[in-house]
DNA sequence: TCCGATCCGTAC
DNA sequence: GACGTACGGATCGGAA
């Protein structure tokens, strides 16, 4: 049996704040109770109360009101849109069934107290929750009494309130009463604020003894005058932020005992309120059962189904460690950190599993608690870290050889990386931890959310206990461990090991190291950049509104599309699913009709760079290496590209002139060059060797211009009759294929009849009936096999090839053509990228990789490797696959990466 | 406040 | 419905 004491109070005024404004149709503020309706059905979902009451506060002054009459004193009065909803609230209560209680003179802290206490009279082994989002009622805690905010769903128990406070519970008056509470008009000890309130109540153990120890002349300076000085207002304080526990009132069990239903009469509240959603919730909510309420109560974060794990903060128990990594000369790994980027990272422990039931982990730069020295424990792993012989397995092993990298260590001996065996075994799913243990272990580990907690409520893992984070992470380190054994065998059967352990594994490191590398950035240039487009975007603004009646959000397709087709009344082009388009190519078919598309199309692209790349980039610079770090995902893109973000690389402005000005800000390090190579005409290229057309091969083989060829092909002229225009529609046309582009997507792109793309794309594959067959030939591929294929085996399942919706099963056909050239073009330039890194290292280059754009790399070079570089990449380039074709790539050199 | 959907635009 | 792969900014509306 548990007792749940609900101090709503505390919830109507979060919940007002929290949510914003709503109100019922005839205008009744009700944001307050919906939050506290909410709040309530997911106590009774969550918890399934049996038992539970709720405490309201007098409606008359409190007795501490009446003895001191300040308090609360500066409290103004409570918003004019929640005064009503204090009756609401009442009313929902009621409605719900649940017992209230309230006592003049008395505020329901004092009523909980006073419950609380008479109940483990009562009943001396059940749990009593107090449910409040307010800190005074922690003083109660101990080791039958709780405290849950189902705001964030924590709960306070003695040892969650010493962490969070620092304090025990029984400490927290002579706290609060230090700190004082400028709500409540509490006065406290004036400068004594929580950091120095938690010291001095650590020394000398309650406020009598630490006002005890001031007039022994025992706390010295200014601290210990203060304190003499307030002795008066710290007792009274003291007084006021103590509870009473022995109000008036007498209560039995059955006063407080609940079953949720929903009557007519809370049916009928709901209604008025238009909670709409809440009665078809509650129609099904019911008390969830006792025994799963226990459930959840008993998940305990030092304790694991998926083996032993044993903190090693002793040298002997480090010294056994060393030794089980020199005999199995493998082992899981994990480190764990205070940041997300590898250059801020200080480690806080390091989890280790040599075994498939054991987890170890090395605690070094916890708060508290006893931990072994980190620069120590670091040397002596370093060994084993940088020795290829070793092999680490873990999930997302970049982070972690990341932050090594950070710290100067060069970490070696990927054995296997989790997180990217998923990706590829199955591309499109997710691949976090959480996820992987569920579905090849069938157990679910427990999350860094919720060892940490998350969003505002998140705490450094520095601040995670020991015990619970040896759990959590050995957890993590041993779940590494014991997935590879399963996904081993898995890669093995599906033939995917070749992919996993020639591209994906080797490449993690090269990856780690380029993005630690980073690249600078010109953030003075940008700045610069930034005033002269905001003033641009001004003046843009300015000619709009001379056509405006009100204002207009122009970053608002909605308000754009009430501007230019009801004020201006022009003409609608397409539709989307929630308005009219106002995309590029509607503003460019309206342009030549008003000046304000015309306007909005300058508008759309200055704000766009602006917003995306000019404004944010700076910003991104770490502040330590003062570059810019950005990442390199592996495991994001199906068909086995990179991905890039934080900021995205990859689309990086090159087309349209004021958009490569972003490109001047990336600049080489002092004394080197930047140095950038791209294949030419890529995928084209491979569609020539995979299609095996004989003609297009040709075209590659004898280095002709293949675009010129293909217009002259479709157009049957003579190569050098062929003009500019139908050039340029064969070229649309050769990149449109291996999009499985249709001839109504070339009408549009190129603004011709859809008849005339039509007889374009037929001609097309008449004379190129190779590319044709092997197109058709990939469909055919992939129903039957249930995936698309690269030249080296990379795999991308395609289960919609079997839609009978045509819509999606045509997408997935688009996929089956495009994947295995996309696909094969990634795994070349990613052997590229493992080779070039590999001369680069071993030959001791300073040179590095910085960037990669699917197709080109960019690399950070000396000045006086830029000779022997230059050909080393390219040659690592043109060789890392043999193609029917010959490969070719242009390369440039530049102090920026505009000008190459 | 937070989150997801939507629209739009940048790259290869 | 109509061109594959990404990332991300801004707006908007709903949810806890």
């Amino acid at each position: 049996m548990e007792l749940y004491l609900v101090d709503i109070s505390s919830f109507i005024f979060r919940a007002f704040y929290a949510i914003r404004a709503l109100s019922n149709s005839k205008g009744i503020p009700t944001n307050a109770v919906y939050g506290v309706a909410t709040m309530l059905q997911r106590l009774i979902e969550e918890r399934g109360p049996s038992h539970m009451a709720v405490l309201y506060d007098s409606k008359e002054p409190s007795f501490r009101k009446t003895t001191y009459k300040e308090y609360k004193a500066n409290r103004s009065a409570p918003p004019d849109d929640l005064i009503p909803q204090f009756d609401m609230v009442e009313k929902l209560v009621k409605e719900m069934g649940i017992h209230s209680y309230r006592r003049a003179g008395i505020e329901a802290d004092d009523l909980i107290a006073t419950v609380a206490k008479q109940w483990r009279k009562r009943h001396p082994k059940s749990k009593v929750f107090i449910v409040t989002g307010d800190k005074d009622l922690m003083q109660l805690v101990d080791e039958q009494i709780q405290v849950l905010d189902t705001m964030n769903n924590k709960f306070y128990d003695v040892a969650g309130v010493t962490e969070k406070f620092g304090v025990s519970p029984v400490q927290i008056r002579d706290y609060l009463a230090l700190i004082g509470d400028s709500s409540d008009n509490i006065p406290g000890v004036p400068s004594i604020g929580p950091k120095s309130a938690v010291t001095l109540i650590q020394e000398y153990g309650t406020m009598e003894g630490i006002l005890q120890a001031a007039r022994d002349g025992k706390i010295s300076g200014k601290k210990g005058e203060v304190l003499k000085e307030h002795v008066k207002a710290a007792e009274l304080s003291y007084d006021l932020v103590t509870l009473k526990e022995d109000v008036d009132l007498h209560l039995e069990d059955k006063d407080f005992e609940y079953q949720f239903s929903l009557s007519d009469g809370l049916t009928e509240f709901l209604k008025e309120c238009e909670f709409n959603t809440l009665i078809t919730k509650w129609a099904g909510l019911a008390c969830a059962p006792a025994s799963v309420a226990d459930q959840k109560l008993a998940v305990d974060l030092t304790q694991s189904k998926l083996g032993k794990f044993t903190t090693v903060d002793t040298e002997e128990a480090f010294k056994k460690v060393l030794e089980k990594i020199e005999k199995t000369k493998q082992f899981g790994f994990d480190l764990e950190t205070t940041s997300l980027s590898p250059h801020d990272a200080e480690i806080v422990g390091i989890a280790l599993a040599m075994d498939s039931d054991e987890g170890f982990y090395i605690p070094v730069g916890h708060m508290t608690g006893k931990q072994l020295d980190r620069a120590n424990v670091i040397s002596r792993l370093k060994p084993y870290l940088e020795n290829p012989k070793y092999k680490k397995i873990g999930q997302n092993l970049k982070y972690d050889f990341s932050v090594l990298i950070a710290q100067g260590l060069n970490p070696e001996g990927i054995g296997a990386d989790t997180m990217i065996a998923d990706y590829i075994l199955d591309p499109a799913s997710r691949h976090n931890l959480a996820a992987l243990c569920l579905k090849y272990l069938d157990y679910e580990v427990v999350k860094y959310d919720d060892v940490a907690g998350k969003g505002k409520e998140q705490i450094s893992f520095a601040d995670v206990p020991i015990d619970v984070a040896t759990r959590y992470s050995g957890e993590d380190a041993l779940a590494a461990w014991k997935l590879w054994e399963v996904m081993e065998k898995k890669l093995n059967e599906e033939k995917l090991m070749r992919v996993f352990a020639e591209i994906e594994l080797p490449l993690v490191k090269v990856l780690a190291r380029m993005e630690t590398f980073g690249v600078h950035v010109n953030a003075k240039y940008l700045n610069g950049l930034s005033k002269e487009f905001e003033k641009e975007i001004a003046e843009i603004e300015l000619k709009i509104q001379k056509y405006t009646k009100g204002p207009v959000n122009l970053n608002s397709p909605k308000q754009l599309g009430v501007l230019l087709f009801e004020e201006l009344k022009l003409p609608t082009q397409g539709k989307t699913k929630t308005g009219f388009s106002t995309d590029a190519s509607v503003l460019e078919a309206l342009a030549p009709l008003h000046e304000v598309p015309k306007l909005l199309l300058e508008y759309r692209e200055i704000s766009k760079l602006k917003g995306t790349y000019v404004d944010p980039i700076p910003e991104m610079i770490n502040q330590k290496t003062g570059k810019l770090h950005a990442s390199f995902q592996q495991t994001v893109a199906a068909t086995g590209r990179l991905s890039s973000s934080d900021p995205n690389l990859q689309n990086i402005p090159i087309r349209s002139q004021r958009g490569r000005l972003i490109r001047q800000a990336f600049v080489p390090s002092k004394g080197s060059k930047l140095l950038a190579v791209d294949y030419s005409q890529i995928e084209l290229r491979l569609l020539a060797h995979m299609s095996g057309d004989k003609d297009l091969c040709h075209s590659f083989q004898i280095n002709e211009d293949v675009h010129r060829r293909t217009a002259s092909e479709i157009y049957h002229v003579a190569l050098d009759q062929v003009t500019d225009e139908q050039r340029s529609v064969a070229k649309a046309v050769n990149f449109g294929l291996m999009y499985g582009k249709t001839a109504f997507g070339l009408s549009q792109e190129l603004g011709i009849p859809r008849g005339e793309a039509k007889s374009i794309i037929d001609k097309y594959f008449e004379r190129y009936s190779g590319v044709k067959k092997y197109l058709d030939g990939l469909i055919t591929t992939a129903k039957e096999l249930g995936y698309a294929e690269t030249e080296l085996g990379r795999k991308r399942p395609l289960p919609e090839i079997h839609s009978s919706n045509s819509a999606i099963r045509a997408n997935a056909e688009r996929m089956a053509m495009n994947s295995p050239i996309q696909g094969t073009a990634a795994d070349l330039m990613k052997l590229a990228m493992i080779a070039i890194d590999e001369e680069l290292e071993s030959k001791g280059f300073k040179t590095r990789l910085a960037i990669q754009v699917h197709d080109e790399v960019v690399l950070d070079c000396p000045e006086e490797e830029l000779k022997a570089v230059q050909k080393i990449v390219e040659d690592c380039m043109i060789h890392a696959m043999k193609f029917r074709v010959p490969l070719q790539v242009n390369s440039g050199v530049g102090d920026n990466w505009m000008v190459i």
